[in-house]
RNA sequence: GGAUCGGUAGUUCAGUUGGUUAGAAUGCUGCCCUGUCACGGCAGAGGUCGCGGGUUCGAGUCCCGUCCGGUCCGCCA
């Protein structure tokens, strides 16, 4: 027997009992005749107590940091005890140990507070995993999946594996590819997501399916993107919208009160696309906070609606307004008594290439009632007042006004919120707010290839009232630059995302299970007939033989734990991450294969330089 | 594909206007220490300043190129 207990769990009503433990050497604290040991695993740290009598021993041999010990001994009660950790009231009085391994001196300190740069974490990532702060993040994950599957699993849901060698359709993101050896000059790909294979189960009648799935994108990553992520795929048929909605909202409070323990009371918010693109430039705001977008000038058209003050705006001679496509103001409250330096830091701030502003004006509204402005040269007090009310701001507020290119823009006062909110401390870290965002356009121009494409996924229903308008309507532009005005751009898709803090969480559609449905939208994406048959040709077939209606979600597993565990990468979430450029760095993959292996697969490698 | 920040001791970093022997902390090694838990004290070892080229009497420092890493835009649901 190694062991008869963990590092973790002794506690003073052991005192007495004779124990085995084994665990790794966390510090060793050396006092002439008498050493402290702290041992460590998964558990927790117990302190180990070296005496007099096995000093000569320990002479012998040396110990160091990360060695693995098996030691066994009296637990006894401290003298001096240490409150920050649970064993601290006991020590383990060592009887005899024995090395079961040594170790190297690791090249960061396994702490909390680890001394190792993010390069060499990843490098010696099983070292990394050993840290406290790392396997923290892991529980949180497994604590989630747990917590998932018994809400699914609760709720009818089945377990179905699909396959991760499929065949490439190159809609959507680029896919990774695997050659195979027995098929010559063929390949499989892998995965983006299983959406065929779970809308063919919904045909084959297993009506509630989830998988917490791998999913494979060869696209560029960022702090939250990986190459290889997880998802919670769901899908059901029979039912509709507000079905889904209900059933994925409990989901998710159900994990909040697993995981967190956290009672989300009341409704999820429910938030139409074109109401979040106009309040807060985004499709996925972050309503921890308010400062909503003023729209003073707008060529986004929102439905509906008409722009009222643009005419404040206008015909000043002011050229930066006069001639922007869109003008956009957010209110920072409390904020009037900004000094030069900081409204000039913030007009930096939005020149930045991400950022791409060629500038900002701003409007203090001081408490006395007069106006102080970077064009105060262009508008005289009375004008200023008018832009100010507006935007809904008060005295003593602060009005940032941008003016540009309609997507930029809308996309930088976006932006300028998520800071403010950022640096005003309103973007609390420990309050979850969720928010669904409905009625996503179905399709977006692409100015490339002058086509519509899939704003979500090319297997997403219209809104029921808008299939007409999609089934009647040629899908040609006839004139690129009035997209806008062809009927397919006001087509609503029966999609939603659910989105937390800001972050998108999930996002799924009802679908379409009706062939000559999904005809249309190939065709409407640029397909040729021959084209969609021979990608998806055997979803079309299915969809002839009793295609229920359904509709399902997807959620980014990976993010969804990095938000609950408050962090702004999912790296740390994942065991054994990949690095900026996709290489794993403990491995050195991505790398070279022999050339028999290659000779195997009949590929012969022409390097483009 | 692009922007931007970084690369100096095992590690995390400092290094002024280009100027003598490149520093600190931590880790490591040795010695001392019977109640520590970020133990303490003393001593010591440890450097291809990412790599290549250039400017200069002289480069960690300036210039060009390149490689590696972080963040972001494009891309991606």
């Amino acid at each position: 027997m190694y062991r008869t207990h963990t590092c973790g769990e002794l506690r003073l009503k052991d005192a007495g009992k004779e124990i085995i433990l084994a665990g790794w050497v966390q510090t060793i604290r050396k006092f002439g005749a008498i050493t402290f040991i702290d041992l460590r695993d998964r558990y927790g740290i117990t302190q180990l107590l070296l005496g007099e009598d096995l000093h000569q021993q320990l002479g012998e041999n040396p110990l160091g940091r990360e060695w693995v010990l098996q030691v066994s001994g009296i637990v006894a009660e401290r003298s001096n005890k240490n409150p920050n950790i649970p064993t601290g009231d006991i020590e383990v009085r060592i009887i005899s140990f024995s090395v079961l391994n040594k170790s190297v001196t690791p090249p960061f300190t396994i702490q909390d507070d680890t001394d190792g740069g993010d390069d060499l974490r990843m490098k010696f990532r099983y070292l990394d995993l050993r840290r406290n702060e790392v396997k923290k993040n892991l529980e949180l994950r497994y604590a989630v999946t747990r917590a998932a599957r018994n809400y699914l699993h609760e709720n009818h849901f089945m377990d179905i594996e699909t396959p991760f060698l499929i065949k490439s359709t190159p809609e959507g993101a680029r896919d990774f590819v695997v050659p195979s050896r027995m098929n010559p000059g063929q390949f499989y790909a892998l995965p983006q997501s299983p959406q065929t294979f779970k809308q063919l189960l919904m045909v084959s009648g297993y009506d509630r399916y989830y998988q917490i799935v791998k999913c494979f994108r060869d696209e560029d990553l960022r702090a939250d993107r990986q190459p290889e992520f997880t998802q919670i795929d769901c899908e059901m048929s029979f039912v509709g919208q507000e079905e889904i909605l209900n059933m994925f909202e409990g989901m998710i409070k159900y994990i909040f009160k697993q995981v967190k323990g956290i009672d989300y009371s009341g409704p999820v918010q429910r938030m139409s696309w074109e109401d979040a693109m106009w309040d807060y430039g985004n499709d996925k705001p972050d309503i921890r906070f308010g400062m909503k977008v003023a729209n003073l000038k707008s060529a986004f058209k929102k439905s509906g609606k008409i722009i009222s003050t643009g005419a404040l705006v206008a015909g000043a001679g002011f050229g930066v307004f006069d001639n922007a496509e869109t003008i956009v103001a957010i209110t920072v409250p409390e904020a009037a008594d900004y000094t030069r330096k900081q409204t000039d830091e913030l007009t930096e701030w939005v020149k930045r290439p991400q950022i791409g502003m060629q500038g900002l004006v701003y409007i203090k509204c001081a408490a006395d009632g007069s106006f102080k402005s970077s064009i105060d040269k262009f508008y005289d007090a009375a004008r200023l007042q008018s832009i100010a009310a507006a935007t809904g701001a008060s005295k003593g507020d602060l009005v940032l006004i941008l003016a540009g290119p309609e997507e930029r823009t809308r996309k930088a006062i976006s932006e300028l919120r998520l800071e403010l909110g950022q640096r005003l401390g309103l973007r609390r870290k420990n309050e979850f707010r969720l928010l669904w965002v409905l009625d996503f356009p179905l399709f977006e121009y692409n100015e490339e290839d002058n086509r519509w494409v899939a704003r979500h996924h090319p297997f997403t229903a219209p809104k029921p009232d808008q299939i007409e308008t999609m089934i009647s309507n040629s899908p040609v532009i006839e004139k690129a630059s009035e997209y806008l005005q062809h009927p397919y751009a006001n087509i609503k898709a029966n999609a939603y995302d659910m989105v937390l803090n800001g972050n998108e969480i999930g996002g799924g559609s009802i679908r379409i299970y009706q062939r000559e449905l999904q005809e249309k939208m190939f065709s409407a994406l640029g397909m040729s007939e021959e084209e969609s048959l021979h990608k998806f040709g055997f979803l079309l077939g299915a969809f002839e033989y009793g295609a229920p209606p359904h509709g399902g979600i997807a959620f980014g597993f990976d993010r969804l734990c990095a938000i609950l565990g408050g962090s702004e990468s999912i790296r740390d979430f994942i065991a054994f991450p990949k690095n900026n450029s996709g290489r794993d760095v403990m491995l050195d993959a991505p790398a070279t294969i022999d050339e028999k292996q290659l000779d195997e697969l009949s590929i012969q490698l022409r390097i483009k330089k």
